[in-house]
DNA sequence: ATCTTCTTCGTTTTT
DNA sequence: CGAAGAAGAT
């Protein structure tokens, strides 16, 4: 590495001249963002003005400029996603001298990192456990039960929710609000807090809270500790910071006091975490907070054309606590987006498919569509009418591959091995599979390892001696006990992922999903075998618990062209060509509860959701509202939203079908037969009847529940299955072939009932 | 200890 | 309407 030149020196700025290929074709503003090395930034970027080029390009420009190396930067994001991406795009930037950068992460994995290293000043050892949700919750029973506290009044959700709400603030026991604490439990929700911090001590583990929390305590406990990585850091980044919470800009602002180079990437409009404790204060209030700092506004889009951004801004603009942002762009006017008002969810799924269709015959990559919804379970409906349609598709955002339950078993199968005093592991698998070790067995155990301060697993070790347990469990255990010292013995001698697959094969696991026969068995086999071969990636069992227990995501192998359902929380950072939004109803978007939670601010963030969704496509974006929604079940009339009304006129386009539904009666554009409500008149099923013209089904009028639409592909191909033939469905898993008719299939699912499906969507079993 | 019926409660989600 | 969790039955 060459020496340091002196910062704005001739030789720092001629080396900037000349060797900064980098900074050609970046705009004014994104170099002003990416030049400006010096003290606080803010940068203001808005959607789709080249937000993470910025970043990446300041941190290119920080080390080709010698101004910092690499392991001197920290720049922190949200998710291990937006790390790995800026990771890659550094790398692709400035070569491997890029790749070095020890403190790209996200705030959880960083704190991590800091919190082994003085672990003891906090009162734990290096080697701590990571809790997520769920041993979170389980933990949190036991102390609620400890309390004797009426877990069905008090739940444990409800207090983890409180906990984290309190951790995301920076509270620790002693400073939380004696109101708040004493909202909980009729006055015991600081006790609670506090035993259960005591637990996590006891258990040497942290949940997700406190690695930010923690951290903070030692930075602000151990001066020196704090001292030493304020000078490390020369130059700090932070990407999306309107979704910091209290902790992270308070752990932010200390790192920050020793050099002051902290430069804030993010867009007030776009912040949508309001509910989870981020604080969009934070980014309103940046200049008083550090004093000096330098505000750099991006608002050339280069993502969208101008209709969809006008429509996006006019909607924004309604918002009254923003900075407030004037995107514009030089690219063409192209499409206004389109509002279609539809009967009900299902002529909505089907408008959307109709519309994919043509699309994709119009050669429009699938790939590139998306449908945002407000809540998952709007998903439903499209997938059941893309099944139909035969039209591929991906969910995103589903249940994630380490929070499945046969992963997390096997899991705390490995660190039961890996960490002997792990008790919540131990807990999960004691009796997975079933061996006959129940609550009865487990409480003998706990009382017997709390009245000598032991971890559960040498409790046991000690117990299969005595003869406090029946003979058949002492038995039982003694087997378990045995299986593992023997697993412990080989750790280090094979490797880790044959050791793996040797535990679950001689605990009984893999034996336990292969006698299963559900439809999801295969699945959860195959995922086992997923979680062996990622450890090969790893140097040991440890290395490889240590990133699960941050890294709770897997892009999931998905091939081939598909179209994206998601939720619109989901598409933050996404672009595609085409987006649907469905769904833009009162009560559902703006949903009610954030209406009824948080008033004008809860409004607010669902607009910035719906100015995120809109902002999400780059040519065509189709919104829908339905007249017609079943919610929990019972058929509801719905309006229309309110953000429709708010889209400026100039930018939108009113389908036909929309602005016959018409009625006169409100001030709205969309106003549809909502002054029927209450009116037996305003039944799916009598309307459907009445209906007539394009997208009319059958004219029989559909109750509710019946799932199966119309199987409007035809087809002459001979038939690939007979009847009784085993089969496998990609949703369904297995069934028996019930009846062949052309590409139909029906079929009897051993799980799902029966189905009539196409044949394409059929593997033979 | 485990299987079955009953009740409850329905945004958004990362680490 | 349906999933999930908890009390009740075997």
């Amino acid at each position: 590495m060459a020496p340091t030149p002196r910062p704005g020196g001739i030789a720092d700025r001629a080396r900037a001249q000349i060797e900064t290929p980098y900074l050609d074709g970046l705009n004014p503003e994104q170099r002003r963002a990416v030049e400006t090395l010096d003290g606080p930034v803010l940068v203001l970027a808005g959607a789709g003005t080249g937000k993470t080029r910025v970043l990446t390009t300041r941190i290119a420009h920080l080390v080709a400029t010698g101004r910092a190396r690499p392991h001197e930067i920290l720049a922190v994001t949200f998710t291990n996603k937006a790390a790995r991406e800026m990771k890659e795009r550094i790398g692709a930037l400035v070569g491997p001298a890029g790749e070095g950068m020890p403190w790209l992460g996200t705030f959880h994995a960083i704190s991590t990192k800091i919190l082994r290293r003085h672990a003891e000043l906090v009162g734990l050892k290096s080697g701590f456990t990571i809790l997520d949700t769920d041993d979170q919750i389980r933990l949190l029973k036991q102390v609620l039960q400890a309390a004797d506290v009426d877990d069905k009044r008090w739940p444990a959700r409800g207090l983890a929710h409180l906990i984290d709400s309190w951790k995301n603030r920076g509270l620790d026991p002693a400073r939380v609000p004696a109101g708040e604490a004493g909202a909980f439990a009729n006055g015991k929700g600081g006790a609670l807090y506090a035993a259960y911090q005591a637990r996590l001590k006891t258990l040497n583990a942290t949940d997700f809270g406190d690695l930010l929390l923690e951290c903070l305590r030692l930075f602000r406990d151990n001066p020196d500790v704090l001292a030493q990585y304020q000078d490390r850091f020369r130059y700090m980044l932070v990407d999306e910071y309107q979704d910091t919470n209290v902790v992270q800009y308070l752990w932010l602002r200390m790192l920050a006091q020793g050099r002051h180079n902290l430069c804030c990437v993010g867009d007030d409009d776009q912040s949508i975490y309001g509910w989870r404790g981020a604080e969009v204060d934070n980014i309103l209030r940046f200049e008083h907070d550090f004093p000096g700092a330098a505000v750099v506004k991006l608002e050339n889009n280069y993502r969208s054309t101008a209709h969809i951004l006008g429509a996006a801004s006019g909607l924004i603009a309604k918002n009254e606590d923003r900075l407030g942002k004037t995107l514009f762009t030089e690219g063409e006017a192209g499409e206004k987006p389109r509002v279609s008002g539809v009967w009900d969810s299902e002529e909505e799924a089907r408008q959307v498919g109709e519309e994919i269709e043509q699309l994709h015959r119009g050669k429009h990559s699938l790939d590139q569509i998306a449908i945002l919804v407000r809540a998952s379970f709007q998903m439903r409906e499209f997938e059941e009418r893309f099944i139909t349609l035969g039209l591929p598709y991906r969910v995103i955002g589903g249940p994630r591959f380490y929070e499945r339950l046969e992963i997390r078993d096997a899991l705390a199968y490995l660190r039961c091995v890996a960490q002997p005093d792990d008790d919540l592991a131990f807990e999960r698998i004691v009796n997975t599979p079933k061996r006959g070790l129940g609550d009865s067995t487990v409480g003998i155990l706990r009382a017997f390892g709390r009245d000598r301060g032991l971890p559960l697993i040498a409790s046991a070790a000690m117990m299969v001696e005595t003869d406090e347990l029946k003979p058949k469990q002492r038995q039982t255990l003694r087997a378990l006990m045995s299986d593992f010292a023997r697993w412990r013995a080989l750790v280090g001698t094979i490797p880790h992922s044959e050791l793996a697959e040797r535990i679950l094969e001689e605990s009984g696991y893999t034996d336990f999903w292969q006698k299963d026969r559900s439809a999801e068995a295969a699945g959860r086999l195959e995922n086992l075998k997923e979680l062996v071969r990622s450890m090969e990636e790893f140097p040991d069992l440890v290395s490889f618990l240590e990133h699960i227990s941050l890294v709770m995501d897997t892009e999931g192998a998905n091939t081939g062209e598909r179209v994206s359902i998601m939720t619109l929380h989901g598409a933050k950072g996404l672009e595609f060509d085409t987006v649907f939004l469905p769904g833009w109803e009162e009560g559902l978007f703006p949903h009610q509860r954030s209406l009824d939670d948080n008033g004008k601010a809860g409004l607010e963030e669902e607009r910035r959701l719906a100015y995120v969704g809109i902002t999400r496509a780059k040519r065509r974006a189709f919104i829908y509202f339905a007249t017609n929604r079943r919610i929990h079940g019972m058929w509801q009339t719905t309006i229309p939203s309110r953000f429709l009304d708010e889209l400026p006129e100039d930018h939108v386009e009113v389908a036909e079908n929309a602005r016959e539904k018409r009625s006169g009666y409100g001030p709205s554009r969309f106003d549809t037969v909502g002054a029927f409500a209450g009116s037996s008149y305003a039944t799916p099923g009598w309307q459907r009847a009445q209906r007539q013209g394009a997208g009319a089904t059958s004219g029989v009028a559909r109750l509710p529940g019946v799932i199966e639409g119309e199987l409007i592909a035809k087809s002459t191909q001979q038939a690939h299955f007979t009847v009784g033939a085993r089969v496998m469905h990609q949703k369904f898993g297995p069934g028996a072939v019930a009846a062949v008719d052309g590409n139909k299939l029906t079929v009897d699912f051993d799980r799902a009932g029966r189905k009539m499906v196409l044949e394409s969507f059929i593997q033979a079993a």
